[in-house]
DNA sequence: ATAGATGATTGATC
DNA sequence: GATCAATCATCTAT
């Protein structure tokens, strides 16, 4: 919408009421005048030079008079301004005054309209009503992000998705900048419009008969006019927040894919934990922290701690559903907890070697020729020894429950690699590398193997308390899973 | 184009 | 309120 049409609008409207006034004026200065002397009973004055029976000569004084009125728009400034003169001092033009204030008298012109009174639109005070609560009219700052708060209220979902709410903002700023500008400009093309018709009819209600109510008639079009134009501004910017609201909306709707390092997290923390895969809040809030950090870097959003909520919950459900088609998924993440665990321990005894010189028999023995854990390649080839025996076939007997927990020895309490079975001896030879080193022997016992901590027989897992405090001894009871963090 | 994977939603249940 | 289970809608690999 521009301002062109807004005026073109505008003058259309005028260009209307001036042409009834035109017509009005034919009439005048055709049949019904001439007819008028006689009819309506009133004295023209006699024209100069002429007596009073000279009706031919009067009609020709009065049409050249309308002539000049008629086409006074068709001249220039300098012309007009000079044809006006010659007009108001024209003899026969207190006679036409007359004339046309008696005409304009009898066909209740200056009447017409004043019922003309426009209700308030419901249309109008519905988009007014919009606007306002979108926060694109009204108060500045607080509308925006109130409307933007209202449509994350409204999506169901929580507040926390930062980004397409700020977004959402952004745009709808845009669409509140743009909105403003339009409806000023609007406002001032009104402004001056008005003054400027308001200025023609006071000039011209020295020609013709215009009463200030007249004026303020006109003025009341032109505003209706303009109104009516902003009333259309007024709806395109509706349509415009509306279908911003509804992408964004969709946006929050549509499904997206979470990037592999923020799925890899929770795998990890979901094997890891296995044997009660029910996340605390805090460590939901951890690990949608943990993701969101390299989701940014990757895709560009963040993931929510209900998102994480409905990944466990799928993740549950799904690996309850089918646990042999997870096998292989639970085989690669307890290997690279494992992998994590043995780097820790790695780490360990360099700690420990380098904080104990005088003790170097106290803790974890490197001489061991088979667990030399300070090269890569060493560690590589101990964990594929690990799961070489379940040749990627790791089986979970009978519900698949059967996970051993590593503890870490660098003091964070390590939700270890849960192994099946059949890597047993392998993970106990690793356990005991790993105790050893952290001085820890006695914190799982002698015996690794334990179980069930996973699915029961109703094919729920159980209770949490019971099994986390297994997992992870150095945990009280419903403390929250450190492992999440860093 | 299709099947399977996956995140989100919904209603029921505890 | 959290979770389950079913389902929807979309993404992704083929």
């Amino acid at each position: 919408m521009s301002f062109s049409i807004c005026v073109a609008q505008c003058t259309d409207s005028l260009a209307a009421t001036m042409d009834d006034q035109a017509r009005i004026m034919q009439s005048i200065g055709g049949v019904s005048l001439a007819g008028h002397s006689v009819q309506g009973g009133m004295a023209l004055p006699p024209p100069h030079g002429h007596d009073g029976t000279d009706g031919d000569g009067r009609k020709q004084d009065i049409g050249d008079i309308l002539h000049q009125i008629m086409t006074i728009t068709d001249q220039s400034l300098d012309e007009a301004q000079a044809k006006k003169h010659g007009l108001n001092c024209h003899r026969m033009k207190p006679a036409l005054f007359s004339v046309l204030c008696e005409i304009k008298e009898k066909t209740g012109l200056s009447i017409r309209g004043a019922q003309e009174e426009d209700p308030p639109d419901p249309q109008l005070m519905r988009l007014d009503n919009m606007l306002l609560a979108e926060g694109v009219a009204g108060p500045e700052k607080g509308g925006g992000s109130a409307a933007a708060a209202a449509a994350a209220a409204a999506s169901g979902g929580a507040a926390d998705n930062s980004i397409e709410h700020s977004d959402y903002r952004a745009k709808l700023t845009q669409i509140r900048q743009i909105y403003h500008t339009e409806l000023e400009k609007y406002e001032q093309a009104c402004n001056e419009f008005t003054t400027h018709v308001m200025n023609l009819l006071r000039e011209q209600s020295r020609t013709r008969p215009i009463s200030p109510k007249e004026i303020e008639r006109m003025v009341g079009i032109i505003h209706r006019k303009f109104s009516s134009i902003q009333m259309q501004l007024k709806q395109s910017t509706c349509e415009a927040v509306m279908i911003l609201r509804s992408r964004f909306l969709d946006a929050r709707r549509k499904r997206r894919n979470f990037s592999k390092q923020a799925t890899e997290i929770l795998n990890e923390y979901f094997y890891s934990h296995l044997s009660n895969p029910y996340p605390s809040e805090e460590a939901k809030e951890e690990l949608a922290k943990k993701c969101s950090i390299t989701v940014s870097q990757g895709v560009g959003s963040t993931i929510t701690v209900s998102q994480v909520s409905n990944w466990f919950g799928n993740k549950r459900i799904r690996y309850k559903k089918n646990i042999g088609k997870f096998q292989e998924e639970a085989n690669l993440y307890a290997a690279k907890t494992a992998v994590n665990a043995a780097h820790a321990a790695a780490a360990a005894v360099q700690n420990s070697q380098a904080n104990s010189p005088t003790t170097p028999n106290s803790g974890f023995q490197m001489k061991d020729e088979e667990f030399q854990l300070d090269s890569a390649e060493s560690k590589n080839t101990l964990l594929s020894n690990m799961f070489t025996g379940s040749s990627g076939s790791f089986n979970l007997p009978n519900s698949g429950d059967m996970f051993l927990s590593m503890q870490s020895l660098n003091g964070d309490s390590y939700q270890g690699a849960q192994v099946g079975a059949n890597v047993q001896s392998q993970v106990d030879t690793l356990r005991h590398v790993i105790s050893q080193t952290a001085g820890y022997n006695d914190a799982l016992g002698g015996n690794a193997m334990y179980s069930p901590h996973g699915l029961n027989a109703n094919g729920g897992w159980q209770d949490a308390t019971t099994s986390s405090s297994v997992i992870s001894p150095t945990e009280g009871p419903g403390s929250v899973h450190s492992d999440t963090s860093n």
